[in-house]
DNA sequence: ATGTAC
């Protein structure tokens, strides 16, 4: 289909490349489908991330060189990314029942004005703006952090944050949906599909960066603090790189030489300085990956009152928002694996270095009961 | 992942 890969593509490096130790755990069906993805045609190489975990059409934490597009490694939620922002508030002002009281904010729909003229601003006019400046469902999130530790020249320890996990909302979906029956062998960039695709695409990855600008903005507001962008690092995208196309799904591309790292809402949170070169395929893990799927989780709750309760207080005397009963239960920490064991993980190869840790103060889901 | 599909 596309012309042989070259360069980093060739036996340089290994076909198969992963990137965590021993004593990380993997499930096995993770690396069975990297195994899969691997054998695909026009699949160069491929590295995987130690918050690898299974995945619907592929495993998540790991990124796929290709002589063409495989929207299927990229996903529905096209765009989907970390974003850290500085707060200008100080620890002592931030009261977190008020907190919670005025982030219920971030649930209302932004006024359809305000949505296009931030879509006008982004370059992204005509573009849908439902759905812009919400966090959706699943695993994203709004999380007031503090900084507990710092080596990075634009935070200190004390600092609050708004670390930002959120995407393409619907308008990813429907790119995906609308292509879905044609996948099965790639398509080439020239080819009709090929074309339609990467043009929806490339926009849907700036929707989904202004959507958590519009979020940190909306949450800020709330708060009554200004905002300084720290980093918005994607992890689902496919860009042109090492001679072919780089697809991305649960693998952060660093901005500038940084990425969040983030845990679950029960864990820390890292800023990483990062510098993972053409044998990791530039990227990195976007987080600590899942230990059990959504599913098992009901299995693993004890779904009485006072469990429940206990769910939306974390270990840092932090809150919990997800009015959600069985997001609640999908999305617990305990569903996650310690993302310190990640961030060791991405040290010990010289991907990454922790230049500044976070702990969870108040995790927005949603305050909409289900 | 999803102004969630029947």
């Amino acid at each position: 289909m596309g012309t042989p890969l070259s360069g980093v593509a060739a036996e340089q490096y290994p076909r198969v490349a992963r990137f965590y130790t021993p004593e990380t755990w993997i499930e096995g069906r993770s690396e069975d489908q990297l195994d899969h993805v691997a054998g695909w045609p026009g699949i160069a190489r491929v590295a995987a991330f130690p918050d690898l975990h299974p995945g619907r059409h592929g495993p998540v934490g790991a990124a796929f060189l290709a002589d063409r597009l495989y929207p299927q490694l990229v996903g529905p939620d096209i765009g989907c990314g970390m974003a850290l922002f500085r707060l200008s508030l100080p620890r002592r002002r931030l009261k977190l029942d008020k907190a919670v009281r005025r982030l219920s904010a971030l649930d209302e729909p932004m006024p359809a004005g305000a949505a296009e003229e931030a879509l006008g601003a982004a370059d992204l006019a005509g573009i849908s703006g439902t759905g812009l400046g919400t966090i959706g469902g699943g695993n994203h999130f709004c999380e007031v952090q503090e900084v507990v530790a710092a080596e990075d020249a634009d935070l200190a320890t004390g600092d609050l944050c708004l670390l930002v996990h959120s995407g393409s909302r619907a308008l990813g979906a429907g790119i995906f949906a609308r292509l879905a029956a044609r996948w099965a062998e790639g398509f080439a960039e020239d080819s009709p599909a090929g074309r339609d695709y990467l043009e929806l695409h490339d926009s849907a990855v700036r929707w989904a960066a202004l959507n958590r600008r519009m979020i940190a903005l909306r949450a800020a507001e709330a708060l009554g603090a200004d905002l300084e962008p720290i980093c918005d690092a994607p992890h689902n995208l496919v860009t042109r790189a090492g001679g072919g196309w780089l697809h991305r799904k649960g693998a952060a591309a660093p901005e500038a030489g940084r990425a969040p790292l983030a845990g679950s809402r029960d864990d820390l949170s890292f800023l990483l300085a990062a510098a993972p070169g053409a044998e990791a395929l530039w990227s990195l893990s976007h987080g600590a990956g899942r230990r059990y799927d959504r599913s098992a989780m009901h299995g693993r709750i004890r779904k009485h009152r006072s469990g429940l309760d206990a769910m939306t207080r974390n270990r840092f005397g932090g809150q919990i928002v997800c009015a959600d009963r069985d997001l609640l239960i999908e999305e617990a920490g305990s569903a996650y694996k310690p993302v310190t064991r990640v961030a060791e993980d991405l040290e010990a190869f010289g991907l990454a270095r922790r230049a500044a840790t976070l702990a969870p103060l108040l995790t927005w889901k949603t305050g909409a009961r289900r």
